[in-house]
RNA sequence: GGGAGCGUGCCGGAAUCGGUAGACGGACUCGACUCAAAAUCGAGCGCCUUCGGGCAUGUGGGUUCGAGUCCCACCGCUCCCACCA
């Protein structure tokens, strides 16, 4: 016998990803295909150049599922894409004088590089990059759809401007901080006249159908819920009155979610910027009030919305009757009233809400309580105001009424009288979709003098981006300078007319990219009704927690939207979604200088100092980033280990929803299971075993078998069962992995001592397991089984039999039965002692064989148990 | 303030329906092999113990023959929303 071979995987993993792609082992089945469809998904990934580990985590997880479902026997669609169109191409211009075309390019083809060595089964004849002509074409195409339907619109709002980034911004791109997603930076308030898309149109069925989402995250679908944010409620009008106490005609109209403290409303609130406020500003209060809205235009969007901020306001010198009491009340305008929330118009009802009550506190403004709680008749607030429901008083005909009862009165009556209806309001806003940049997909419209709006005509699509431009970054749209590009006729008309010069926000691309793959090269359609049809809703989509709101959300709308044209016949785009979670590195800081240590630089691990000033640093587990000098290299960890124990690894480490720490400890464990696979395989083929002779697959359970024999089955079907159930039910590709190892070590121990055919299911069952999460390696042992070595592969001609081409290992439940099994005694509910008992036996049976044994007599001390509990097949618990 | 999720050995993490807590891996310790190291193989590895056992899944209660799992209260962490009327 030859030296032992040792695992190479460079050599390996190069070999078969070359042979893979010549036999186009990827390709996604026609559409005659008779096998059932499976559509894998990741979220595709902007070209920065880089393959990071959060990439490599996403695309492993759906490579995984992609394959696992091709060997179960599905035509499965796993495609990949670019979402090239963004802000770091046109800044690598400005700074470099690149141009952001060759720029992306060149980082795709980088990036397709880095992807393919992982070993991902993609079909990379689908590939879309949605910065190329043959896409955006029908983005802009799409945007018409949403033109013609009402769905987009031009309108003057108070948007957020990112003064970095120098555009404005959607408001689901502004975080929690009122900073931008990408630049970081605080955004500012500008009343900017852009273009919208009606996502709002949308609100209600966007959020009632959340729940039908089984197969996403109750994170996710909670934080969508929330950002949708809908409040049950009425409008109520207030009407107004002229300088001398007189009805003008004219009325105020409210938002309130509790229209039942309509009698203790004291005064109405205006937001600063609401439209109406300076024609009804009275003379004499005119110079305060513009010298109060100057002030709070000064304050940023954090002072203005920060909740511990008192509350300051003015009275505008104008009032407006009551409609339920009749009572003449002041209007005034203070700045914790937001004009793009309801109708900007609030009644001030101090006894039930805080923030009115602390307005009043401040100005002096009448308290006036309409509930009390049940069963009292006290003041149920001090010092703050009383939110909860109880029974009405001060409400004429509404008295000692339950509240909840009143509000449905109120708004019925309201309504019968004309001056009130019920409201559902939503805090989601309309989706700000143009931007003052240059690398995004143009905004298909003319601007005629005379016709207003034009659509670009279908077949003068696609408006194409011009290159060759000079970008300096500064003073608006470079688009807006090309005189040639922006100077068109009217496609009306034929007068002198100009181009839109706004980009759309790259999230439109993004919006209807996986509908793309199912007819990825359709150049008269962005897709056949019939592939989407076929293939979508997708079945498992993977990716970043980052766009629970995002891209999710906008996807979902853009679905609905192209339903509702007849575009395709199904309501949501992806069935399951996986968001996983990031990968975080080992990251050194120095507490005094707050400077971070790249771990190349760390002498001894255990007590780590800084290089420079000797300082102790301190450990954390962090995202990985340059900054912090913490980022791990996919391209350096498969050259060392290869891309199988990369894959092995991040998919063991952690469930995959969770963060991931990655250690180079664990790596090298990764490393050392796919060798222990590699010698046991060795150690088979040593012993002349070889799968190119084995028969059927039920071979190994035909004849009849010694006890290694029959344990070594068991260990194979169990495996078979749980890696299964972990990769076809939760996801959990972790414990999958883990069942790789128990039955890698049950073949260390049994093989030598089997029979062959039973070796043989253990090693075919093996690679199949294996071949969806280390496929480089299962084919190459594959292959070695069957006879084929590597230096020469197979014979020119022969059919190529890959692992990848086979059928999953079919279950025998046969296999998993037991003879005896240890029956756990219990007493009082605490183990006491275990007993090996028949398998079968009936619960009688172990009851009584629990009472005859040792462990009984010792603990029950000759006393008869007062109960005893018998569970088959598991446990007797006898209670004394 | 509202909502969602999570708390298990030294560490990552397992544990269908309430039924032997700690699978699998890492780190660590000891042993074999080696001149030596690495690799490999074997053993140990929650805490306490008078070696009978006792205590252990954030804390305190409860339900149950039996609770990591169910219920109540509390503590802590993470994320989302938040002057949204």
């Amino acid at each position: 016998m030859s030296e032992p071979s040792r695992y190479e995987p460079a050599a390996i993993e190069a070999r078969w990803q070359r042979r893979w792609q010549e036999l186009r082992l990827d390709a996604t089945p026609a559409d005659s295909d008779g096998r059932p469809p499976f559509y894998a998904l990741s979220m595709f990934p902007y070209p920065s150049g880089t393959l990071h580990m959060g990439h490599v985590r996403n695309y492993v997880i759906t490579d995984v599922i992609a394959r696992l479902q091709r060997l179960r026997g599905h035509a499965v669609l796993h495609p990949m894409g670019w979402d090239g169109f963004g802000l770091p191409a046109e800044n690598a211009a400005i700074e470099r004088g690149s141009d952001p075309a060759e720029w992306t390019d060149r980082n795709i083809a980088q990036m397709r590089a880095q992807l393919q060595r992982l070993g991902l089964s993609i079909d990379w004849e689908r590939e879309v990059a949605t910065c190329h002509a043959d896409y955006y074409r029908w983005t802009q195409w799409l945007f018409l759809q949403f033109l013609d339907a009402g769905l987009a619109y031009r309108g003057e709002a108070l948007v957020n401007w990112d003064p970095v980034d120098q555009t404005v911004l959607a408001n689901e791109q502004v975080d929690g901080e009122g900073r931008s997603w990408r630049s970081g930076a605080l955004v500012e308030k500008r009343r900017l006249r852009q273009w919208f898309l009606r996502i709002t149109a949308y609100a209600g069925e966007l959020l009632d159908d959340l729940p039908k989402l089984e197969g996403w995250p109750e994170r996710v679908r909670t934080m969508q819920a929330n950002w949708i944010g809908r409040s049950t409620g009425a409008e109520l009008q207030f009407p107004l009155l002229d300088a001398d106490g007189q009805p003008s005609g004219e009325h105020l109209t409210v938002f309130t979610t509790r229209p039942e403290t309509v009698y203790g409303a004291s005064y109405v609130v205006l937001a600063p910027e609401h439209g109406l406020v300076a024609s009804l500003t009275s003379a004499d209060r005119r110079q305060n009030v513009t010298a109060f809205i100057d002030l709070v235009g000064r304050q940023s969007e954090q002072e203005r919305t920060a909740e511990d901020r008192p509350k300051r306001g003015v009275p505008i010198g104008a009032h407006v009757r009551n409609p339920a009491s009749g009572e003449v009340i002041p209007l005034w305008i203070a700045d914790y009233v937001l004009a793009d929330y309801g109708t900007g118009v609030v009644m001030g009802v101090p006894a039930h809400d805080q923030r009115d009550f602390l307005f009043a506190r401040q100005y002096e403004l009448p308290v006036r309580q309409v509930i009390i709680p049940e069963g009292s008749d006290e003041h149920a607030f001090e010092g703050g105001a009383w939110l909860e429901n109880g029974v009405m008083i001060h409400s004429g005909p509404y008295d000692g009424l339950a509240s909840p009862e009143a509000k449905q009165r109120i708004v019925a009556d309201a309504e019968a009288a004309g001056w009130g209806r019920a409201r559902l309001q939503y805090r989601l806003r309309d989706w700000l979709i143009s931007r003052q940049r240059y690398w995004g997909c143009p905004i298909p419209v003319i601007h005629c003098p005379s016709c207003g709006v034009v659509p670009v005509p279908e077949d003068q699509l696609p408006v194409r981006l011009p290159t060759g431009l000079r970008l300096e970054g500064r003073g608006g749209s470079p688009l807006a300078k090309l005189e040639d590009w922006v100077a068109v006729p009217c496609p009306e008309c034929g007068a002198a007319a100009r181009r839109e010069t706004d980009t759309m926000d790259t999230f439109m691309c993004s919006s209807w990219y996986y509908l793309r793959y199912a007819d990825a090269h359709n150049d008269s359609l962005p897709f056949e009704r019939a592939a989407v049809d076929r293939w979508l809703p997708v079945d498992q989509y993977v990716g970043g927690i980052e766009h629970a709101i995002l891209h999710l959300l906008y996807s979902r709308f853009f679905t609905r939207v192209l339903r509702d044209r007849g575009l395709l016949g199904f309501d949501e785009p992806f069935a399951r979604l996986l968001t996983q979670g990031m990968v975080q590195a080992i990251t050194y800081r120095n507490p005094h200088t707050g400077r971070y240590v790249a771990p190349a630089d760390v002498v001894d691990a255990n007590d780590p100092r800084d290089p420079v000033d000797g300082q102790r640093l301190e450990v954390s587990f962090d995202k990985m980033s340059k900054s912090k000098h913490n980022g791990v290299d996919p391209g350096a960890v498969i050259e060392r280990y290869g891309a199988d124990t990369a894959r092995m690894f991040i998919l063991f480490k952690a469930p995959p929803e969770k963060d991931l720490e990655w250690e180079d400890a664990d790596v090298e464990g990764q490393f050392r299971f796919l060798q222990r696979i590699w010698r046991l395989v060795e150690a088979a083929q040593a012993r002349g075993l070889s799968l190119a002779a084995a028969g059927v697959e039920g071979d190994a359970a035909a004849v009849e078998l010694t006890e290694p024999e029959r344990e070594l089955r068991r260990a194979v079907h169990t495996a078979i069962q749980e890696v299964s159930a972990d990769l076809l039910g939760s996801l959990q590709c972790n414990t999958a992995v883990s069942e790789l190892m128990k039955l890698a070590n049950a073949m260390a121990t049994h093989l030598e001592a089997v029979g062959e055919p039973v070796a043989r299911e253990a090693l075919r069952s093996l690679l199949l397991l294996l071949a969806p999460f280390a496929p480089h390696l299962a084919e190459e042992l594959w292959q070695r089984l069957h006879g084929h070595t590597s230096d020469a592969p197979q014979a020119d001609g022969a059919a190529f039999e890959s692992v990848h081409r086979q059928r999953w290992p079919q279950l025998d439940e046969a296999a998993l039965r037991r003879d005896t099994i240890p029956l756990v005694i219990q007493v009082k509910g605490k183990v006491r002692g275990s007993l090996e008992v028949p398998a079968d036996c009936d619960a009688a049976t172990l009851e009584r064989l629990a009472l005859a044994s040792e462990v009984a007599e010792r603990w029950l001390e000759g006393r008869p148990p007062r109960r005893v509990i018998v569970v088959p097949g598991k446990l007797v618990n006898l209670v004394p």
